[in-house]
DNA sequence: TATTGTTATACTCTATAACTATA
DNA sequence: TATAGTTATAGAGTATAACAATA
């Protein structure tokens, strides 16, 4: 094959094109880690959040970045998986609190250490100064973007 | 709302946490601007890899990183849009050669100069030598962990 | 009237399995 | 037998619109 083109190479070494492409390749790792659980990403972050802490499903989509459209399948797998349970809030019968179950906590610690490997292992091409670099600017743009969820 | 717990804190400002989200952020982003051609990210990048040569369907997939089956629908939508055309290899018919119409080519330029300032916009939180320094260590990842497709 | 949660729907992105036609 | 392209299906991610129940 040729060698790519002028404009390929610029469109490919962008920065707004790796970011999605590391971004997707990032979120099949975690996926093939969560696999052990049961858990995607998404119900993993929503684990986390919840972690140590009674919240509303809204409130607990907010800080884990999702609508509450999305929150209700997340939820309904958590409470299916066993790892969370949903009640009334008697003071307000609108809403759900989510709390975690003792096996959605261990699962939850157990996890985020798996996690911690995978990512160490895919940022090891980078030594620990570059690696703590690029958290830093990535922090960075994702506060300036904040993707705040359910704004108005 | 309370604070976040701190196993929340940990994983929300993990570098693997913060680069499938503002992977979507910046997908979105593109393809906000691609709308204006009827584009997606990943059809936009087939038409820069197509840009200014010929390759067959498969090729063209390797170097966008899309696998054979996904080059379908994309080759489809830039046929139907009028930006591309498939010729059957007369030296091979199993094969398409795919080439670019002026209308795709200019496209393509038009879409990258609309990009690169959208893209501009969306790193200006970080100075020239922190979007320098963040494209490089993401372009090392990126190639690191090589995603190539088609392989065996 | 506004908010919480729900469902239905749609649209990114991607891949695997099984098929056809050609080499 | 192997490769190019195709289709059907699946599953990751996300959101909008419309509706119920509650405030």
């Amino acid at each position: 094959m040729s060698e790519p083109s002028a404009v390929a190479r610029l469109v490919d070494s962008s920065t707004s094109h790796l970011l999605p492409r590391l971004g997707d390749t990032v979120r099949t790792l975690i996926g093939d880690v969560l696999d052990t659980w049961g858990l995607t990403g998404r119900e993993l972050r929503a684990l986390s959040s919840a972690h140590g802490r009674t919240l509303s499903q809204r409130e607990l989509g907010s800080l884990t970045g999702l609508d509450r459209t999305t929150m209700v399948a997340v939820v309904d797998k958590l409470e299916r998986l066993g790892y969370a349970r949903r009640e009334r809030d008697p003071t307000d019968r609108r809403k759900y609190l989510i709390t975690l179950t003792g096996d959605g906590t261990r699962v939850a610690d157990e996890a985020i250490a798996r996690l911690a490997k995978a990512q160490a292992e895919f940022l090891s091409p980078l030594n620990a100064a570059e690696q703590h670099q690029l958290n830093t600017l990535l922090l960075r743009l994702y506060e300036a973007h904040d993707p705040t969820c359910e704004r108005p």
